[in-house]
DNA sequence: CAAGTAATTGTTTTT
DNA sequence: CAATTACTTG
């Protein structure tokens, strides 16, 4: 065994795991077993044997994960730069690349992928043309028709079966619905159009042909796939069709935190490749590195299978004296974001980083009055799992401009450009939208077609889109974007000032990409990482604190988290708790929101909460704690009244009156 | 036909 | 409350 570090520090079941050879291997791994250092250091032995790198793909959850893991691996082999030439990343960016590769195989001359976004807009204009808007009868709304037909296609469902149980009010409209859905199809079959959906679909269908499926397979001779537990049907069969007698296949999960079953995801996957291949190895993970006994005491109560003694999580770490978690009861939203905050700005003076802290919640409108709280007391702080940055309207008008110059046939976002115009609405930007859609535009026809008042602005825009497409300087490309979408979203918007800082933040970016569709690419399949890259988020080297939802925050730790409103309605959710399979999936993102904490775990239960989570509305309702606060769950809990709020002293007034100032002096 | 205004409606988690 | 849809006005 060479010694250039990938061995150092494992324990006998990781570095059985990390040196196992080439039959199908399953890592049960646990909550902070250290599974990314295992993948990592496995990653790192195969590349010190000499395989290429370009033959390894390692599928993980994030695209960070994966940029994590590879570089690391590489630094262990002492290059750093054959860690860039791993396939790595997430499904849909693999696929992507895949998908790309083999456009002209799918009958597809370039890829042009839809973002949810487009799929919401493409939903909203078929909508429009089947006469199912302004007929004064309820529909669903195009949001929610694009989340269903996600929906039953990630869990390959019949789509009316989807709408009796996901949408009963809009059951009697099934056919409408349905009708809608075909014409979606075709339209996205019609014009090339992939939603990420089509992305997964498209590369398993590259797998499954015999010819193109061959060569993809003789490609890669090592497919490690991390989270398994959250793959669906479709990730299993990109999995199987690259490696069908399971050889260099390694799978790592853990079936008590899978938490992506609305995206078709389930945690029998990972023992249904021990069934598919018997000669699996299996290795289980079971030393916890991560967290303190006092934080796994409580985990291992609220794991599912509690009571199965081989699942029990055990502190490895030297037990340094520690209280048990802390179980706050406060008074609601407000008082829990205070507390929050003195309890973050407490541990920091204390020396403990804002960046080792985090606040974990079930959704993401869960943290309103703490963003509030933490923004009045200016505590930095970055947001995963809201309103993402490329989401809002002026980043996807940039957008649109950059996506109309690498391809002319993008007809939404050509539709998109010209709505952005004064005097140039719907039915205009509709008409001179399939003028468009060639390589070289006949501008003086489209400007002809256009009304007068719109003309200047459109032949100014016209032209930088042209001055972009005859550039291959990625600067340039990007400058004449810009060019093209700033007097628009000046003009568009009343708050133009902040959103045009955000439009130049994303050019600039742009145009220090040399490829600019696969920027666009990364841009819309990378959500996580580029959101808070690009928005106005406190500098990388500053500190600050993370707020997150508890599915975003998974794989990652910190060593102070705060979990808040544990309470009935909100964790677990209330749209869960109607079955059975609903609250057990609650069950293990709880779990997961547990495992985050190294040091110290403090969980909030407000007792009352507005009836809208949005909070606009003053009425509060009484919530009660969360039902996974079992007794046996409390005994592994310290408990923490809110210390008593301080209450106004009766003041004797005497005879005093005072009058409330008029400002008459100012209106004479 | 576009733009402005009034009414309505929707609420989880993400690639 | 914000975001979308429906209706009115120019």
């Amino acid at each position: 065994m060479s010694d250039s570090g990938w061995s150092e520090g494992l324990d006998e079941s990781q570095l059985e795991a990390v040196t196992h050879g080439a039959g199908p291997l399953v890592v049960m791994a646990g909550a902070g077993t250290g599974k990314t250092r295992m993948l990592t250091a496995r990653v790192a032995r195969l590349l010190e044997s000499r395989v290429p790198p370009e033959r390894v793909m390692l599928l993980t959850f994030t695209r960070r994960a994966a940029a994590a893991m590879t570089s690391r691996a590489a630094a262990m082999c002492g290059d750093s730069r054959i860690g860039q030439r791993v396939w790595g990343g997430t499904f849909h960016a693999v696929a992507h690349r895949v998908v790309t590769e083999y456009a002209g195989v799918l009958g597809l001359s370039a890829v042009t992928l839809l973002d949810p976004e487009d799929v919401i807009a493409l939903m909203d204009l078929l909508r429009a043309e089947h006469g199912l808007t302004g007929t004064g009868t309820r529909f669903p709304s195009s949001a929610k028709l694009a989340e269903l037909f996600s929906r039953a296609v990630n869990t390959q469902r019949p789509a009316r079966e989807v709408i009796g149980e996901e949408m009963p009010d809009f059951v009697h409209q099934s056919d409408e619905i349905i009708g809608l859905f075909r014409a979606f199809m075709a339209r996205k079959r019609q014009q090339g159009l992939l939603d990420f959906d089509d992305l997964l679909l498209c590369w398993a269908q590259l797998l499954a042909d015999p010819v193109i499926g061959a060569k993809l397979r003789r490609r890669w001779d090592w497919v490690l796939v991390d989270e398994y537990q959250d793959v669906n049907r479709a990730q299993v069969e990109i999995v199987t069709g690259l490696r069908p007698d399971g050889s260099g296949l390694t799978v790592v999960g853990d079936d008590a935190q899978a938490i992506y079953s609305f995206r078709g995801a389930s945690g029998a996957h990972l023992g249904d490749v021990l069934d598919r291949h018997p000669e699996a190895t299996l290795v289980r993970l079971q030393r916890n590195f991560r967290s303190v006994q006092p934080v796994l005491d409580l985990a291992n109560v609220i794991r599912p299978g509690y009571g199965d003694s081989r699942l029990q999580l055990t502190a490895d770490r030297a037990s340094v004296r520690v209280g048990k978690p802390l179980l706050v009861h406060c008074e609601d939203a407000d008082t829990e974001a205070r507390m929050i905050a003195d309890a973050v700005l407490d541990s920091q003076q204390n020396g403990l980083p804002l960046k080792e802290q985090a606040v974990l919640m079930r959704a993401g409108s869960h943290g309103r009055a703490l963003e509030v709280e933490l923004a009045v007391r200016n505590v930095p702080y970055v947001k995963y799992g809201g309103i993402r940055f490329v989401d809002t309207a002026h980043v996807r008008d940039l957008i649109a401009a950059l996506r109309v110059v690498t391809n002319p046939r993008d007809e939404l976002s050509w539709y998109r450009l010209l709505c952005l115009h004064r005097n140039l609405g719907r039915a205009y930007s509709r008409a001179l939208t399939p003028m468009l859609l060639t390589a070289d535009p006949d501008t003086n026809a489209v400007l002809a077609s256009s009304p007068d008042k719109a003309r200047t602005a459109l032949a100014a825009t016209l032209a930088h889109l042209a001055t972009a497409r005859s550039t291959e300087v990625a600067a340039d490309r990007a400058a004449a974007c810009l060019s093209a979408v700033r007097p628009l979203v000046r003009a568009h918007y009343t708050d133009w000032q902040a959103r045009v800082e955000d439009v130049d933040r994303i050019a600039e970016a742009a145009g220090a990409h040399a490829d600019l569709a696969a920027f666009i690419a990364e841009l819309t399949l990378d959500p996580g990482s580029s959101s808070a890259d690009y928005a106005k988020a406190p500098h990388k080297d500053e500190d600050y604190l993370t707020l997150s939802t508890v599915h975003s925050a998974k794989g990652l730790e910190w060593s102070s988290v705060h979990l808040i409103h544990a309470v009935d309605g909100a964790f677990p959710s209330d749209m869960a708790v109607s079955d059975d399979h609903g609250i057990e999936e609650e069950q293990r993102v709880f779990y997961v929101a547990i495992t985050r904490a190294r040091d110290t775990l403090s969980i909030y239960t407000p007792a009352r909460l507005p009836v809208d989570w949005n909070g606009y509305r003053a009425r509060q309702i009484h919530v009660k704690g969360s039902r996974f606060l079992t007794d046996e769950a409390l005994e592994t809990l310290d408990i923490q009244e809110q210390a008593a709020v301080l209450t106004a002293a009766a003041v004797d007034t005497g005879n005093a009156r005072v009058s409330i100032p008029t400002l008459d002096h100012l209106f004479g």
